[in-house]
DNA sequence: TGTTTCGGATACTATCGGTATCCGAGTTCC
DNA sequence: GGAACTCGGATACCGATAGTATCCGAAACA
């Protein structure tokens, strides 16, 4: 236990920070080239190390892109409740998050990540058991934030909350693979169904 | 040109059973195994032949796997409208579908194909066009569904047939995708979206 | 100061998509 | 009917890349 004040980096901080500069340059190389479409070496160079960095951090590329992914789900979640959470009516909250989705799925390289990384569960039961885990989280938290809103709002919904939160994340994944592909399509389609979604709903 | 009646198989055809016994094989694989689980030369040996065959009949594993796709596209258009044209009323027609839809997305290794393959569309700009090309074509085709069953129903759709197809396709995908992860996950919300979006409808 | 630990580097293997080349049966033309 | 040619499929090879085995040197420790 050195107590060098000199030495401000410790064994364990440098490969703290080793770690998080790995999954910085990953994130920005695997939402540009897709995660087939990025090699290790070239995100273990991008960052300055070379592939046993990367292998003395993680287990291999699922894991560093599990991190990634997770950097990414903090920012979005938190994106989510702050539209959800603005302090307006339920229209102005639907708007706030319309205006969202459409910014996420425009551009849509994180939901094309996404999915591509879902796909690569099917070889991979590590990967799939930790997205379910993740998924369900997901799943759990929307149905609390639709339950909250709604009531908020006075109205009871038809539907219950945990099969409307399937049904918008859903959507959204569906909507931001096609939106990969074909950048003529039109991401409104979202608001509209959350709309008639909600629209279902009855005055408690 | 021989009259050779008896030599059943011309060279022209003989090839055209290598490929389609090349097909079948894949998709079996393709199906199992997913798009990155199945090698080529699997899918060859398989078959009874060499990887060489493939490469002969196909540009490569991108094709085969999109000629793959195309036979199992035809069985489920046909599945799909079979359901729509159903001779009852609407909510037998809606009835007739969501059962489809339970059944294909209860054992999603087709979805899962389909999202797989979707993501290789990120490194090569043919199989993206050509999935476009397709996309789009179902889209207008579902749309055109949609629009028919409507009408016949007397009703007048609030959002457009073109949207509604776009929102039930996504989640269709979405949830299919999600489906492929968790096993558990309840595929009945797709009815019950669909039932959303169409009660908000007006009778004409 | 000698010893141990371990993060990261290097060298290697295996798999797989794709390419180049070859072979021989089937086809054509004289 | 036989010589010349065509081409579907086989074989051998290449390049990329995920993963493994091993090594090195500096930090941690006694």
């Amino acid at each position: 236990m050195s107590v060098d004040s000199e030495r401000s980096t410790t064994r364990a901080e440098r490969q703290a920070q080793t770690r998080e500069r790995l999954v910085e340059v990953a994130r920005e190389l695997f939402l540009a080239d897709g995660y087939a479409g990025t090699s290790l070496d070239k995100v273990a160079v991008a960052a300055g190390f070379s592939k046993g960095a990367v292998y003395s951090n993680f287990s291999g590329k699922e894991e560093l892109c599990m991190a990634v992914l997770d950097t990414i789900h903090e920012e979005q979640i938190e994106g989510v409740v702050a539209a959800f959470t603005a302090d307006t009516d339920l229209d102005g909250r639907i708007d706030a998050f319309a205006a969202w989705v459409r910014e996420k799925l425009g551009k849509p390289r994180w939901t094309a990540l996404e999915v591509e990384f879902a796909a690569v569960a099917r070889q991979s039961p590590w990967v799939a058991g930790e997205l379910v885990k993740r998924h369900r989280m997901l799943v759990a938290s929307s149905a609390d934030l639709i339950d909250r809103v709604v009531a908020d709002a006075g109205l009871r919904l038809d539907i219950s909350a945990h099969k409307a939160a399937v049904a918008l994340l859903s959507l959204g994944i569906g909507l931001g693979a096609m939106r990969s592909l074909d950048a003529e399509l039109d991401v409104d389609v979202f608001a509209e169904t959350m709309r008639a979604l909600l629209r279902s709903s009855t005055s408690a």
